[in-house]
DNA sequence: CTGCCATTTTACCGGC
DNA sequence: GCCGGTAAAATGGCAG
């Protein structure tokens, strides 16, 4: 490891404050993407179905039809019927 | 609030205890499914598409279609194409 | 992937009717912490209390074995053996 | 529900497009965390270390919140006012 | 490629 | 009965 008592420790702090500056403007912008879903709820949006299209949006094509495939052969290795 | 210095105190641990040991029991079952999952895997199953079968298989079915249909609304509304 | 059309499906279905059998377990036992509360309450406790009291016994604990984690950490770091 | 083919297929897109943008901003903020770490590896810092300091501080800060707030119900169970 | 850790999502619970 | 916030579960990403 690095000196823990001389310019590596100063070098360490520094960083480690960069890091938590930036978190907290992370931590800024997840509040107003809460926000976005407040407002889109309160004028009568599903906010789960809201999210559910922003994943799929993000999702590549080829996946998600994959992941459907798998999820039917499931279903229906269980017999169950996906209505 | 009851006195804190008494009978209550004592009444109050015990409480606490009470719950403690639970969540602790709780957790040992949290972590045998996390097991269960784990050798699943290790035979070749897919995990997430089997935790997507047991949500669907515990969901009431009308809840689950409306879900679907809302979805479609949705999706449709932004002019996604659900493959 | 497994075969789905076949003896696996049997496995399938036993894998996840185990995961079904514990988190019934698991929620019987949520439940009993649920009563829990309830007798507490009626008896004068402030639930809220109880429980952010839980909580932060239950973050002490995370506390202090995240030191201990730290502590290895850096005693790896330095090459050195926490006897 | 709101009505789906009509204006709110608009206010919908338009929220969407919001969440999207502001999930972009956190993304780029992420990305620059990751260079903060990378630049700290290079320059012989543990990198495992400097994210459990994070974290810890992170922990401390919201136990002191907790605490703060146990208090306070404490306070107002009591029927009292903090100055 | 596997396990771990962070983030994100879901579900729950008490209050209003 | 809804709503907000809080805890649990699940997904995704990274390092080793």
């Amino acid at each position: 490891m690095v000196e823990t008592g001389g310019i590596a420790a100063d070098a360490l702090r520094s960083l480690i404050e960069r890091v938590e500056r930036l978190e907290e403007e992370k931590k800024a912008l997840a509040d107003d993407i809460k926000d976005i879903y407040s407002e889109a709820k309160s004028v009568g949006f599903d906010v789960k179905i809201m999210r559910q299209i922003v994943r799929l949006r993000k999702m590549d094509e080829n996946d998600r039809q994959e992941q459907e495939a798998l999820l039917d052969t499931y279903t229906h290795a269980l017999g169950m019927i996906r209505g």
